[in-house]
DNA sequence: GCCTGTGAAGGATTTCACAGCC
DNA sequence: GGCTGTGAAATCCTTCACAGGC
């Protein structure tokens, strides 16, 4: 009933991608990215533990995780660095790029527009929002900004599927119920706020201070063994 | 032979915070921000399903990750706010300020500076570090700034537990030897690339672009069914 | 009645271990 | 010999379901 009897596969095995568990979604930009870099270097051919050594994980979580993308390696030799670099970026939609808008252009907004890892990693920034809008500053970085009232009739005229909000807590779930109106189906959040959104949308939170907190659980309790003795001396 | 036989309890019941999952801790934060933010309005008593609704959690997961911090919910009643909250700050390590420096004074690196959230939950930056020190800029946000070169010698003056690296990702492994060397436990890494560390030190990543990549995943799949029709029309 | 806390079940993820191949 | 791909086991996490208390 679930893909059990099949043909002999019409193309080289296009697997049924939308089984890939969460756990290897997340972890699909960082082979994506380390694999670019590799093949940048002029490597062509890697093996599991290799590329587990790169991204600090299990060899075995490498193999299983890139088998959900196909029969990619050679026995005995390895993966080839090219082809898996490329089947990534088509699983990932990548090489081709997003339009995506931004809400709330203070200091982090800002920051954000000036980020070039965004556009040249294909998320491409059409439009800024913002209630607090200076008069004068059409632009940022580029970008053009409009007061966040008229982002209903923008988003009207030329959709984005992806947004980032970057407005403060209190206003971060009206920006986003603006923007699901509008047809946003993913959104980035760094106000340090939970957001809700109807099924269907996407949401992941950028959130420093917190991770710098769940971090803290751990120091106050580990003992620091390493650091105590002077080990090597100086150095 | 594990915490198996044990007196009754001297004190109002300290639990074994080293056995606390880590999925749970990643919420810790979460939890922790939305009690303050509770108890701000003045809210004093919580049941474990309004929680939940707070937070987009199931009240059966909420109890389970309350009930690592003790007995802290009344039968029939709910949760006590600020007790929760201060049980949660206390686990958090919240309550002191920790020392931590900064790697890479760029644009990510200035707004990170600007953003009063570090400060206000406890995290102070009491240095910063770059390599390509404009003369003059000796301060910035009244964080003084300092060539990289001196991070060794700072450290060893003045320890910091934590460090936030905002460097270019070719300088990241670097500037995580550096700041590893002089006795920094923790960092939060924003360089798109995976920083290797010796066994105790934690690291954490902040990659938008590696979170937008992953939504993007799920987008080029998702039919976008409740877009397509209008629905209740423009609205 | 409604609520918490928690065994038990269920699901998801990681790791082990090895068959098969070069 | 070394390597991949993958059943099977082990581990971790979430959800169910209910006992016990107000």
């Amino acid at each position: 009933m679930k893909g059990g009897e099949r043909f002999i596969d019409p193309l080289p095995q296009k697997f049924d991608l939308a089984s890939v568990p969460a756990a290897v979604v997340e972890r699909l930009p960082i082979y994506a990215r380390a694999l670019a870099s590799l093949e940048e270097q002029g490597c062509s051919c890697i093996k599991s533990h290799e590329l587990g050594e790169v991204l600090s994980l299990h060899p075995e979580q490498v193999r299983r995780d890139l088998s959900y993308f196909g029969h990619l390696g050679k026995t005995g030799v390895g993966y080839d660095i090219s082809r898996l670099a490329t089947t990534l970026s088509e699983a990932l939609g990548l090489g081709r790029h997003w339009r995506t808008v931004l809400a709330g252009v203070g200091n982090l907004g800002r920051a954000i527009l000036a980020n070039k890892e965004f556009h040249d990693r294909g998320f491409w920034f059409v439009a800024a929002f913002d209630t607090a809008l200076k008069p004068g500053a059409a632009s940022i970085s580029g970008v053009p900004v409009f007061a966040l009232a008229g982002l209903a009739r923008y988003l009207r005229a030329s959709p984005a599927e992806i947004a980032v909000v970057a407005v403060p807590p209190v206003q971060a779930q009206a920006a986003t119920d603006a923007l699901v109106n509008g047809g946003v189906r993913a959104i980035l959040n760094y106000a340090p706020v939970v957001v809700h959104v109807p099924e269907g949308v996407l949401v992941r939170n950028i959130d420093p201070v917190a991770s710098l907190q769940e971090m803290a659980f751990y120091l106050v309790r580990a003992p620091s063994e390493e650091m105590a003795q002077p080990a090597l001396a100086t150095s």
